[in-house]
DNA sequence: ACCGAACATGGCACTCAGTGCACACTCGGC
DNA sequence: GCCGAGTGTGCACTGAGTGCCATGTTCGGT
């Protein structure tokens, strides 16, 4: 019934238009009365996000079940990584659903508030390991804010795409970035260098590898 | 009436809540005929939000009038800091409207919506001088998001405190973060130095792989 | 086979947001 | 006085979403 439901609203939405498709011409389509509609999805947003409610159910039962030892960073990409599995399970679904999605005001407010959710789980996650640094709160805000945003755009280039790509490839390589800037970044030994600036200096023909050797020897990450 | 709107409105959304206020109550109160309401304000949520287009229209303005010498990156953190005056300048309003947004999810997902203008209009801007360079879509995405959830960061504080603290000062401690995790690093004067010298100097809490990318760039390696 | 409880479905009437249309008022210019 | 533009208002209508109650329908218990 749910499935129905969900095929005629597409159907109707592709062909005409979501504005231009009422709950009523979706309901006569799938033979079933217009109150059993409202039974199955709250609202008539809904229909054309049916699973992010599970998947949202799914991320978070995944980062309670995470171990202490984890870099938080990478478990938070992983996270975003299986919100990309949900879209890749079924390419041609989620192409039609982003088609939509882009020219519907009202889907792109739905779909920014449930993206939103992600982004929070993700927060909510990160505060826990960050408990007693200093800018926890902040930190975790920002990080869950450039995970899901790194995420949405190798997400939308598959998706705008028609799904040729490799998603997965393109969403590896755009957290890669994120893990990059915020992943492996321990404060610096307090107290061992009286200035918050370092300095390097090399000649320009000193090769890269030794200046960085340099930089993590001096900052204490070596 | 514009403002006679916006204060019945208030009036009633505090007292009975913004579900249980009706437009009919709205515009009985304000004294003016329903049909006058949907004339000033597209819909019930828009009148809890009266200034954010005109913020948003600053804003895009302020980005576009921006010189080519600048770090994008801090052109992108003031044009945020545009916003945050506008929350400051009216504290109570600000306080107000937060409490409400906060307990009701219609208003957090018209929120949600005026944000997501916003990062857009940021991440548009930054496109520009990131052309060439290698995923610059991805970077100006990621660094718009960072920088609108610092800065949501720092406002949900200040309006939690109900406006007491030092808005601005947050903000820009908030904003800090991210220019150092993104921003451009400062340039050694040319010519001062021996040709075969290069210097880089780099905050503590700059990031390892920025240092290593400006260094890059810099010895012409990018 | 029978009964009743729980549940899924459907129909109906209602509230309320939002829109299109027509009409009235009010000005400044002629 | 007239007129066109802009602005406010009343009215009727669509469509989403809800509460209530009347139907099946499918069970387990006897």
């Amino acid at each position: 019934m749910r499935d129905a439901l969900i095929a005629a609203a597409f159907r109707l939405f592709l062909e005409r238009g979501y504005e231009e498709t009422t709950v009523d011409d979706i309901v006569a389509l799938a033979g079933v009365g217009r109150r059993s509609f409202f039974r199955y999805f709250p609202s008539k947003e809904d229909v054309v996000f049916p699973d992010h409610e599970r998947c949202l159910a799914d991320m978070t039962a995944f980062l309670e079940a995470s171990t202490d030892e984890d870099d938080p960073v990478r478990r938070v990409c992983d996270a975003a990584r299986l919100v990309l599995r949900m879209y890749a399970e079924k390419p041609e679904f989620s192409v039609q659903r982003y088609r939509l999605t882009k020219r519907v005001p009202v889907l792109r407010a739905y779909e920014l508030s449930v993206v939103w959710r992600y982004q929070r789980a993700l927060a909510g996650y990160l505060r826990e390991p960050f408990a007693g640094r200093r800018d926890a709160g902040l930190r975790a805000d920002v990080i869950a804010a450039a995970v899901v945003a790194a995420h949405n755009n190798a997400l939308r280039a598959w998706l705008r795409s028609d799904g040729k790509g490799d998603a997965e490839a393109a969403v590896d390589h755009a957290l890669r970035h994120v893990q990059a800037a915020f992943g492996a970044m321990p404060a610096p030994p307090a107290g061992e260098l009286p200035e918050d600036v370092v300095v390097v200096v090399a000649r320009r023909e000193t090769p890269l590898w030794r200046v960085v050797q340099e930089l993590e020897t001096t900052l204490g990450r070596g």
